[in-house]
DNA sequence: CAGCAATAGTTGCATTATACATATATATGG
DNA sequence: CCATATATATGTATAATGCAACTATTGCTG
């Protein structure tokens, strides 16, 4: 059974993913930042407001545990501060602090600038298709997850 | 500093990545092949021919300490072969049993019908353009290494 | 030919990411 | 007031991974 895995677009993903969660999570710690890219992802999210970890972890794909210990790491490293609820102490407001700001105004360029730099003699057209693609595919799965919740 | 996230390729790849990965995973899992998709990648390599640990370690881009781990796993289940070459003996040439062949005839299908139904309603032009973008986005970050490796 | 460098593979160890089960604290609705 | 739901944390286990160090083997070079 022999297959073509130069067609097979997951382990495209997959190399892709692999490679460039590696080189961005390099080069933030060379600007002296050691995040990793879904740390990252998580600054991002909060940097259009204050949010819970339940709704981080929703956003990121993860169990809230997996979330409660990166934010551990994220508040060790104090770019995250946790604050509780005065209306619902079950909560905790999650929000950056200003070294977390900070560390998104060094960071973001550099995200910017790595896709650029791996992009920019890709037409517009495909890059666009691209993403479309990649949102179709995962748009798709996370449907397949909310189906299977049917308990 | 906000980041529009939702045009961030990373994102999308990695998440897609992600999704795909544990989908595609589970799958196997219940046609009685509990394999990863790293595995599956292996098995397809092997499906063009015996090969050492080093030049499979290469082409899925780990250490060569992980492809034996994980040939030690594919072993076990019965599904790959270690045999010594008798000429240098520090080789081993890795090969597909027939039960490797049998479940790559299997798994292929799977996999198969999986990106099938993932992309059916995207146009063929979407899926070559993606597909060139992310092997191009690889590709770079490839011979990135490789300029590394200048020691 | 002796010995050293290179190569294939393994093993010990540490790290990281992750989730599930469970526990705690709090809130809400009957 | 109690049962249930929700947010978070903790204990624990697992998996994937790589680096450093090791063995075995080969090939090259003086």
């Amino acid at each position: 059974m022999k297959f073509e895995l130069d067609q097979a677009i997951g382990m495209h993903v997959n190399r892709t993913a692999f490679l460039m969660t590696e080189e961005i999570a390099r080069r933030f710690s060379g600007h002296g930042y050691p995040v990793t890219a879904q740390d990252f992802g998580i600054l991002c999210h909060l940097s259009r407001g204050v949010m819970t970890q339940v709704e981080i972890a929703a956003l990121m794909l993860r169990d809230k545990t997996t979330i409660t210990r990166r934010l551990d790491g994220l508040v060790k490293k104090g770019l995250v501060l946790r604050t509780q609820d005065p209306h619902d102490r079950r909560f905790y407001h999650i929000r950056l602090t200003a070294a977390g700001e900070a560390a998104l105004a060094v960071l973001v360029p550099l995200v910017s600038d790595f896709q650029q730099e791996l992009l920019h003699d890709i037409p517009d057209t495909d890059k666009q298709a691209t993403i479309n693609t990649l949102k179709h595919i995962s748009d798709r799965l996370i449907s397949y997850k909310s189906k299977g919740e049917t308990s």
